[in-house]
DNA sequence: TCTATATTATGACTGTTAGTCATTTTATTT
DNA sequence: AAATAAAATGACTAACAGTCATAATATAGA
């Protein structure tokens, strides 16, 4: 009885297919001006028919966030790869960061939004009911391991644990893409700055103040 | 003709009147879910009224996130004041910053809303018109002048100009506030770590890595 | 003081939109 | 072919931001 089991893949691709859509609206008019309606129509059907999909605006919109963590978490993961110690992979792990911010703009913009107040775990918890897992944590995971790595074979200081060190790095490398994205035209600029230019400072004093002596460039 | 001066008067104390009721509604119950008519109804006004002096709930918004960054400016005056060089100074306003956050939540996370894309330029100068000057910038500028002077007087390094160590400082510092606060009780507690254990690592390390060899602590 | 005019305030009304639900359409089973 | 189950629909509701004709109040002029 194969029925059940293609209905159950149907559903699914459904499901991807609202997603895709509602990507596609949310992404271009934003999240606050995009309606319900925009979404259906994207997605070639009633908006009725949504809700039997999702349970909100909000719920698709996490759907959403959540292809951008496992999006990011695939390029932390081949960032590791042709790492040679626990400090060059966090390096590689930092440019791949950047790498997202600069290639997935909306989808950083959506990791933002998660990590603010905006989801409650209730809809988060909603969530995994009728779709993908929260990959919310993976990727600073990937990270913590990268940092103790580090630590065991010399390259990085031990100065500070490594889940606080890789929360530091996550959270300081985000205010900093961030802040440089929005202050590009008002301050910036205006100063004979640019984003890129802060940021590439910004790597190099971290990378400076986290690895140990010997891995130091003159 | 006195009357006209006091005329200007009893406006303006309206319009401060309507932003205490606002800045009570919207850090109450959140800016989402508060409704203009709470807004009316604290302010003992009608509706309407309200668009008598303001052009939308953003708008108004935007007022109140103006007298953080009021309230920001003056703690960083105030913690600029005893310090006794430049990198002292420069460790004064980071702790001004904290207890900014500490002490006035809602006023950081308006902070956060204002940093982010929300509001368009024209928002920003219709406020103008009609209310307070945009602050935004003025606490930036009296950390980028107590760079300087931890440059000129050699507590801080020279390795990065003023104005850019200046951004990467603030939005470190935002960055990790946010995420400290919003992860406390996802992944800290978890494991351990309190909002604060960050934080002040997060501030070790950066007064380490800005000051001269001669500051550093042995 | 009384009337005309300008200023300030009101709340019923409009348009929009997230979310619902009774009904219809389509697919599956007997 | 009929009965049943699953999926889809779109008209409907409730809530809310913002508007505007009308009313109340204050000021100025006679």
């Amino acid at each position: 009885m194969g029925i059940t089991e293609r209905k159950q893949r149907e559903k699914e691709q459904r499901r991807e297919s609202i997603i895709d859509a509602a990507e596609t609206v949310f992404f271009s008019k934003g999240l606050e001006n995009a309606t319900m309606d925009d979404v259906a129509n994207a997605a070639e059907l009633s908006k009725g028919t949504l809700y039997l999909y999702f349970n909100s605006k909000e719920q698709i919109y996490l759907a959403i966030i959540m292809r951008g963590f496992a999006i990011l978490d695939q390029l932390f993961k081949e960032a590791s790869q042709n790492a040679i110690n626990g400090l060059d992979k966090v390096r590689a792990i930092g440019q791949a960061y950047l790498r997202f911010y600069d290639e997935y703009p909306n989808y950083f913009m959506g990791l933002l939004y998660y990590e603010s107040n905006k989801f409650t775990p209730e809809q988060i918890a909603e969530l995994q009911e009728v779709c993908d897992v929260d990959r919310s944590e993976h990727s600073l995971n990937q990270l913590v391991v990268a940092i103790e790595e580090g630590q065991n074979d010399g390259s990085i200081k031990q100065t500070i644990e490594p889940l606080k060190l890789a929360l530091l790095l996550w959270s300081m490398s985000t205010g900093v893409f961030q802040v440089s994205h929005c202050k590009e035209k008002l301050i910036l600029e205006r100063r004979g700055l640019s984003s890129e230019d802060v940021i590439t400072t910004f790597f190099e004093f971290i990378g400076q103040s986290i690895g140990t002596e010997t891995q130091r460039k003159p």
